[in-house]
DNA sequence: TGTCAATAGTTCGTGGGCGAACTAGTGTCT
DNA sequence: AGACACTAGTTCGCCCACGAACTATTGACA
């Protein structure tokens, strides 16, 4: 019997066993310095063509900035990526991936993929699709 | 449009939001030292009526012992809970709520429902049974 | 009984995340 | 030009969480 009251607690269940999973995928392909608090970080990388600069960075991935900093430091070191100082306003910091970065895109979206398999399993598209109107709906609420 | 795709992102979100909600209720109560992270050990320790072992916290929590260790000292600290070596033994230590942690049980149960209030809004009773299910299914299948 | 494994709990080092404070550079306005 | 606000990014100290290593105690068993 599903119990409406521990939701809070589920849903951070949830989360950690996605991650977790994450993490699982990444250590089965040999990807080093990658964790799942990247994701959002390449996410938003992998669809850029050109280098952007680091404000850009945090405005999209819901982190505040000194955390983006640390992540950005961290997915240099690793050599994902590239920092280029602006040359028309010498405060901005411009990030793009390396061709290292670049070849995450392929993990990435496998590794999506996978997530999403196992996490819906074999529930229907129909169902999927009023989880996610519902699961949008308490995100909306929780805004309020 | 419901994205399907994006539901773990999604999920994080929520999480957070949470979170916030809870930290800015214990703050309008003026409760000091609590953070969501004590939820799980309160809403434990609360349920027992006789001092228990730190290791059925561990156990009953879902963190690592050492997590609970440094838990448990912060509740301590505050004054919430109090350990007890145990005599029959030595390597046992019982904690137990103290009057002032007793004292946060109503705190506890109104922000929980507040929490649940919120993030449900007006979704049906039934759609709300629903999601509770598809959520077990989905943490099933991340389990499995 | 003496040895060795198992158990309960703590400590330590690492990493993610935050907010506050800081640096450096730019914009504004008189 | 000078003063001041604003902006981009970094640094620092803190908390949560983890795993690995450690201490202390108990259990098993030859």
């Amino acid at each position: 019997m599903a119990d409406v009251r521990k939701i809070a607690a589920q849903i951070g269940r949830i989360r950690e066993k996605a991650n977790a999973l994450i993490e699982a995928q990444l250590k089965d392909r040999g990807i080093q310095g990658i964790v799942p608090a990247h994701g959002p970080v390449l996410a938003f990388l992998l669809q850029q063509k050109e280098p952007v600069p680091i404000k850009a960075v945090v405005e999209s991935v819901g982190r505040v900035k000194s955390t983006v900093t640390v992540t950005i430091g961290t997915l240099e070191k690793h050599g994902y990526l590239r920092k280029l100082p602006s040359d028309t306003d010498r405060r901005v910091t411009y990030v793009e991936l390396t061709p290292k970065g670049r070849g995450l895109r392929k993990d990435f979206e496998e590794i999506s993929q996978t997530l999403r398999n196992k996490l819906y399993g074999d529930m229907s598209p129909r169902d999927r699709e009023r989880l996610a109107k519902q699961l949008d709906q308490i995100e909306g609420n929780l805004s309020a």
